[in-house]
DNA sequence: ATGGAAATGAAAATCATTTTCATTTGTGAT
DNA sequence: ATCACAAATGAAAATGATTTTCATTTCCAT
């Protein structure tokens, strides 16, 4: 195991707590700080075991890293500008673990998002 | 441009709705049917292009492709197995729609996918 | 039949991400 | 300070999905 080089972290915090791997490494790498892309995700990967940062995709599949705070959310993302608001999913929960039941599955999680465009875009 | 082959769509449907691209193309294979990998991608764009298919991401960032329209459903995946549960979203939508109508998001779309272990696994 | 447009697919290119592995760094014991 | 070993690092290769290229084949309309 390795643990998450701090610049990662703080860097991440600097692009506004949301960034894919290589858009980390690139500002690391303009900023004149000297690392490899290997521990740029390897970074983030222990970020997101520790549950510091979330992890969602680009509708290109890129992955993209953001802080995420303590609580479970869901997230309402913008197609255009890529602003991300963090919304509340109670609703969500209770629908899953009642799905879950009734057809006898075990140790569920899942995955809510909407997406669109917000009033700027 | 390229229309959308035909049998690409029709294997897509018997895969429940619901599959990569990679596995379509694995599908007609084990088929015996003679297709391209390359035109499987094709045919799923254009099919996506026409709106008779959605996009969405697996958590790996595979790009997996769902007949859309008339009955919209969301999923319950095993992660064991793979088996695949079409369950009732109803909740959802109204989630969706009220939340982006409180953020003043347009065009809305929605993913909620549900995973766990099977009674089986 | 003939010409051209559309469809096809094999192979190469692309791109994010992961793995491998040799090297460097940090740390604790002596 | 020195030795030993674990953890961290990063360059380069491997992987895997997806896209592009391009030569070939299939389809029509004439």
């Amino acid at each position: 195991m390795s643990r998450s080089n701090p610049r990662v972290l703080s860097t991440l915090e600097r692009a506004g707590g949301f960034a894919s791997a290589q858009e980390v490494y690139r500002l690391m790498q303009r900023e004149g700080e000297s690392i490899g892309l290997t521990t740029v995700y390897r970074s983030l990967q222990s970020l997101v075991n520790d549950k510091i940062v979330d992890v969602l995709r680009r509708d290109d599949g890129e992955a993209i890293y953001r802080l995420c705070g303590d609580a479970h959310h869901h997230h309402l993302v913008c197609k255009g500008c890529g602003d991300t608001v963090e919304i509340e999913g109670g609703v969500i929960e209770k629908w899953a673990k009642t799905m879950a039941e009734e057809f006898g599955f075990r140790e569920v999680g899942h995955t809510a998002e909407i997406f669109g465009l917000c009033s700027k875009c």
